[in-house]
RNA sequence: GGGUCGGUGGGUGAGUGGUUAAUACCACCAGACUGUAAAUCUGGCGCCUUUACGGCUACGUAGGUUCGAAUCCUACCCGGCCCA
């Protein structure tokens, strides 16, 4: 189960705010002193996804944590999925003019975002309310909205953040359509305001000039205060962010990253980003958090397994975590444990009598991009069946080679996949 | 619309008619060392047969010139800058 005591480190109550800030959630934030005082009383906030693809991915995973935390203290989540603002697309951080992705593919999107948000809330045991900011911005009228929105914003303070200079400074240029995101991810904040009485929006920190824009426009037609909070990026001590994997991104839906894969991400973090990253993905309490990343040498590694767990429990559910975890002490330990959630490919009895030939099977495992791949991998000494080094490309695998029904691939030190006989 | 500059492999970015499948860096993969870590060192990094100084495909798109083009020409598409 999720666990869901209050924030509070020993006998002294310990405010919200400070504890977001203990876990490193508060990267920056509009007013501190007036957020703080907002978060006395019940208030409702949100946070925006854009629906650029069929699944959210790891980036979006500290904003969803922090809504839990929010939502664990009495607050009130609004998520929004940006069915409206998918269709423009927010230039931020991006090097190039993005290609506008047809209604169809925003639509689809939209509704593979807003069910795995349901789920990830579902998970956390708390209720979130669900917009599509579709419903609205579709409706706009463009004379009016120029008029009533448009007259607050200053194009040389929007071309004077970092991200539009940097287009300019680069030459890379920028349309009309990505200048006016800005606007309308303000006007999302305004209507929510209005709407549902939302008071503050969260975000990734690419998201400060855009949450900040929001809170100039509650100010400036509203004459109230609304506050931004923006969470830090998840990068590796080297700076690059973090959530990539040779195939891309790690998503957080199951069918394209499957758990194990999603398990194995978080375990083979590098020793110095466990400590933040427990704080900021994990619901566990801050002094256990600081005790795992403490364990000295190689006894970091419960650490990892425990993150592991908890980061794909919150996300694929308890079940899946430990089917997954279990499938990694099996196959790194050698314990006798079920290897049942790593992955797996079935061949046929007469695929097996016809013999398997190990640049084949490597293909088709996806444990080498190509044939090549695979020639290449054997050569270097990386490819292994039933832990033995495999050293020709020529090599044929018979019934002889299963145990059990169980051939066990694998690719380097520790991309395993199981060659299962079935029928 | 006119002028001008440019579009190279996952990214940045060299290369201006022939040993250029294309320098370098990053990312990535494998090996060594480890702890499924980091750092470091080594090798690799288009595809296909193979291991051959082989074949095929590739430098925005489509044609053309040439014994030979990413490199020259033409048209088109896309982008920067200047002018309107």
């Amino acid at each position: 189960m999720i666990d869901a005591r209050p924030f509070s480190i020993g006998p002294v109550e310990t405010s919200l705010y400070q504890t977001l800030a203990d876990r490193g959630f508060i990267h920056s934030v509009s007013s501190a002193a007036g957020l703080r005082a907002a978060l006395e009383r019940p208030c409702v906030f949100y946070v925006g996804f854009d629906p650029t693809a069929p699944s959210l991915h790891t980036g979006h995973l500290i904003p969803l944590a922090l809504a839990a935390h929010l939502a664990q203290a009495g607050h009130h989540p609004v998520l929004l999925a940006g069915g409206g603002t998918g269709l423009i697309g927010d230039p931020t951080d991006r090097a190039e003019t993005r290609n506008l992705l047809s209604a169809e593919l925003v639509a689809a999107n939209t509704r593979a975002v807003r069910q795995q948000v349901d789920r990830f809330f579902e998970n956390e045991q708390a209720d979130v309310a669900i917009v599509d900011n579709a419903e609205w911005l579709t409706e706009l009228r463009y004379l009016e909205f120029l008029r009533d929105i448009g007259r607050y914003f200053s194009v040389n303070e929007i071309l004077a953040t970092e991200t539009y200079r940097a287009r300019l400074e680069s030459g890379q240029g920028l349309n009309f359509v990505e200048i006016n995101y800005r606007l309308l991810q303000a006007y999302d904040f305004l209507h929510l305001f209005r709407e549902h009485g939302c008071l503050l929006q969260i975000g990734g920190s690419d998201q400060w000039a855009n949450i900040l824009a929001g809170v100039d426009l509650i100010r400036r037609i509203e004459g109230e205060e609304a506050f931004g909070l923006v969470t830090p990026l998840l990068t590796t001590s080297t700076g690059q962010k973090m959530g990539k994997t040779a195939s891309g991104a790690l998503w957080l839906d199951p069918g394209l990253t499957s758990s194990y894969d999603f398990f194995q991400y978080w375990i083979n973090i590098e020793d110095a980003s466990v400590e933040r990253t427990l704080a900021l993905l994990t619901p566990l309490p801050m002094d256990e958090v600081r005790g795992l990343a403490a364990l000295p040498g190689a006894k970091i590694r419960t650490a990892k397994e425990r993150l592991a767990y908890e980061v794909t429990a919150r996300v694929h559910g308890r079940e899946a975590a430990a089917a997954a975890r279990d499938s990694a002490r099996a196959l790194f330990r050698r314990d006798s444990g079920s290897t049942a959630a790593a992955p797996q490919t079935q061949v046929t009895e007469d695929q097996v009598a016809a013999g398997l030939g190990i640049v084949d099977l490597l293909l088709t495992t996806g444990l080498a991009v190509s044939r090549s791949a695979a020639r290449r991998l054997i050569k270097q000494g990386g490819a292994y069946a039933n832990d033995q080094r495999v050293d020709s490309p020529e090599t044929v695998f018979h019934a002889d080679a299963f145990r059990d029904g169980e051939l066990l691939l694998r690719s380097g030190k520790k991309r395993y996949h199981r060659i299962l006989i079935g029928s």
